[in-house]
DNA sequence: TCATTAACGATCAAGTTCGATCATAAATAG
DNA sequence: CTATTTATGATCGAACTTGATCGTTAATGA
């Protein structure tokens, strides 16, 4: 990886949260911390972040805290490093110049920063997403209209006929709240009208949940199983679990975050 | 192959992605390394990209300024008191609860500020503005559906029906490049694509054009003057652009930057 | 306060990339 | 057809980048 794109990505990152560390870039960019410090002092001296013990940090205090207020990522300190697992190896799943649609998550939105050097039509209801996409990546960003619903980080139109029926893409990505025999789960009606418009617009169904998610149970069922193609999760998840899916005739990625180096580059 | 073509797909390369390699371009020209570097030094020094350790990155803007607080690009700088006067009279027309919408531009964002403490419902096709309203206010936004055009900073979708046809509003604001006896003229064909979209969906017509804008003259009319309700422009205009446009029907309300302390505020 | 741990910076070896130079091929002029 | 000019490709030493090591410095907790 060039300098230039790894400075993409330390800078796409820190854009999220409050600081990011030395480590998470390692993770992020698949270098080494020597160079990932070398890389934060250089961007230090240029004034395009700044530089604080064990990490970086962005230069404007108005950090991004999702539209509702509460920072975007609340529930994602717990299993970061799989979620960037995960997302990365969704990311790999892209070529440039595909179709893609990303609907809107804690867990699709670390996908951001693996598309920073990238250049893909991506259509996402994620107001965050696009914005992070807009303003750290060259890939052509489209959006889904209607009104932003802050709490929920999902733009809805409350028509059928809206420009959403007209973008068809190769894959989809999205989490979710559950996975389970009887399919995929949603806790937040808005959510599932959300993914049901999305859902049918692309060839593909790729689901991205940690394996977390598996154990979770909600009150809405938004498709099942066999609607999806491919399921991205870490190795957390049980054997019999696998098998599920398996019977359902849908491919199984194991995203671990210990076997990011291991796993190569796509 | 010859010289003038490697360049242009060089040049094209380079638009594509932050970065490109010098192996990359090898394989693209199918030509030597030398040769790719001779080409990249050449366009280095012709300013048309620029050189970096292990090939080239394009020139023009590094990283987007765009889209957050500090708005685009040039025109901004100029005018900003008579343009904050004139967006602060138009934010003065409206009342808690209406539904507007508020077209993209330079002028039309600085109504953001004046918006921070109102409760509207906002539809626009800007993403700055949205982007601002969501963080900085408690108004209900709505956006409309398309790709998202960063030069003009406009969402623009290619298809007739989308949610802008279900929205309807008592007033919608929108700039201009240029205003005269023809009407509204704007310079971007794009620009006039979205503003055409919107301006039949509300009741009142309100443009917001400081006085320089009567002098300007360009090559497209979006609308004759008759279709404007109401015209918010500083005190520098002449005589007879107010007659030109009350003859035709046009309220016109003066917002000078002096007057913006006595005007009271919303 | 001291001990422990994590982060840092300097240094060096290995691997890349660069640029100068020269040889060859193509284009042009005589 | 030959001489000259220009563009291209190859070679090789210099310059740069990167990752690992290790001693030093800063934070944390007893």
């Amino acid at each position: 990886m060039h300098e230039k794109e790894r400075h993409r990505i330390i800078l796409s990152a820190v854009q999220e949260k409050p600081v990011v560390t030395v480590a998470e870039l390692v993770d992020l960019t698949e270098s080494s911390e020597a160079t990932i410090r070398r890389d934060i002092a250089a961007l230090h001296v240029a004034k395009r972040l700044r530089r604080v013990r064990g990490g970086a940090e962005a230069l404007n205090p108005p950090q991004f805290v999702g539209l509702a207020g509460r920072p975007f990522s609340v529930n994602q300190t717990m299993n970061v490093r799989q979620k960037q697992a995960i997302a990365k190896a969704a990311v790999a799943l892209c070529d440039d110049g595909d179709s893609v649609i990303i609907n809107g998550g804690t867990t699709t939105f670390q996908m951001v920063h693996h598309l920073a050097n990238r250049r893909l039509q991506i259509f996402t209801n994620s107001f965050p997403i696009a914005e992070h996409l807009l303003k750290h990546s060259k890939n052509t960003v489209m959006l889904s209209g209607g009104v932003i619903y802050r709490e929920q980080n999902v733009i809805l139109s409350p028509f059928e006929n809206d420009v959403t029926r007209n973008f068809w893409a190769k894959r989809m990505f999205m989490g979710a709240k559950g996975i389970g025999p009887l399919g995929l789960m949603e806790a937040d009606p808005l959510l599932i009208q959300a993914e049901q418009k999305l859902i049918d617009q692309a060839e593909e169904l790729v689901v991205l949940v940690d394996s977390s998610k598996f154990k979770q149970r909600s009150s809405l069922i938004l498709c099942g199983l066999k609607r999806i193609s491919t399921v991205i999760t870490d190795s957390g998840l049980q054997a019999s679990d696998v098998r599920m899916l398996e019977e359902a005739g849908v491919s199984v990625i194991i995203a671990d975050a210990q076997a990011m180096e291991e796993t190569g580059s796509g």
